[in-house]
DNA sequence: GTACTGATACTCT
DNA sequence: GAGTATCAGTACT
């Protein structure tokens, strides 16, 4: 079994503990069965040189979780419809945080196919609304920690070559090359 | 195959 | 009251 990051690991740059984040596993247990997946595909937010970033201009009850210790879910919802999931970052008062956008299922892809209500594997969670539909994410895992519990980021030993690219569906900072994904997976969101 | 549009509800001004 | 770190479906070529 492999081990659980400690919070140490993302008491560091958002940039650093983004690109660290690729490979590693995303695990979930649900009262329905576990589901697992590899992180293919994450983008980094945060500092106050960051227009893009929710945390750019002031704290507000929605972002103050991106102040608080690393280690922490910030689930954000948008658009109406979807959650976003992301980890908090960086030592505790300075905002930011990296936003989970595109996961490899490897366990549980009979239940995300249940209910993603589709049959193709690489549509289950390569994007950010898609994989917390697939992983049962809600507000209610908004400030709950990353390092215990039943929502887990897991260690995992491969080194996967990184593409570092600009972010996506932003308007302000869009031109950053925050993005970064695993070199030619299948899963990634977009190429 | 690609391009465009509407859905939808929560949060801050 | 407006904007939003998106997705899926429809309408094309």
């Amino acid at each position: 079994m492999n081990k659980i990051l400690p919070q140490q690991f993302y008491e560091r740059d958002p940039k650093i503990v983004a690109r660290e984040l690729l490979g590693k596993i995303l695990w979930r247990k649900t009262d329905r069965g576990i589901i697992s997946g590899m992180i293919v595909e994450t983008e980094s937010y945060g500092g106050t040189d960051d227009p893009a970033s929710h945390a750019y201009k002031k704290i507000t009850p929605r972002n103050k979780v991106m102040f608080g210790p690393p280690g922490l879910a910030y689930v954000y919802f948008c658009y109406g419809m979807y959650y976003l999931f992301n980890i908090v970052t960086g030592k505790n008062g300075i905002p930011s945080a990296v936003l989970i956008r595109a996961i490899q299922p490897i366990e549980g892809i009979d239940l995300m196919k249940k209910v993603r209500h589709t049959s193709h594997i690489k549509d289950l969670a390569n994007g950010p609304g898609k994989l917390t539909r697939a992983f049962f994410i809600d507000r209610s895992f908004n400030a709950k920690p990353v390092f215990s519990g039943y929502l887990l980021v897991k260690d995992n030993p491969i080194k996967p070559d990184i593409v570092r690219k600009k972010r996506i569906g932003i308007k302000l900072g869009a031109d950053k090359l925050l993005r970064f994904y695993i070199k030619s997976n299948p899963y990634v969101s977009l190429p």
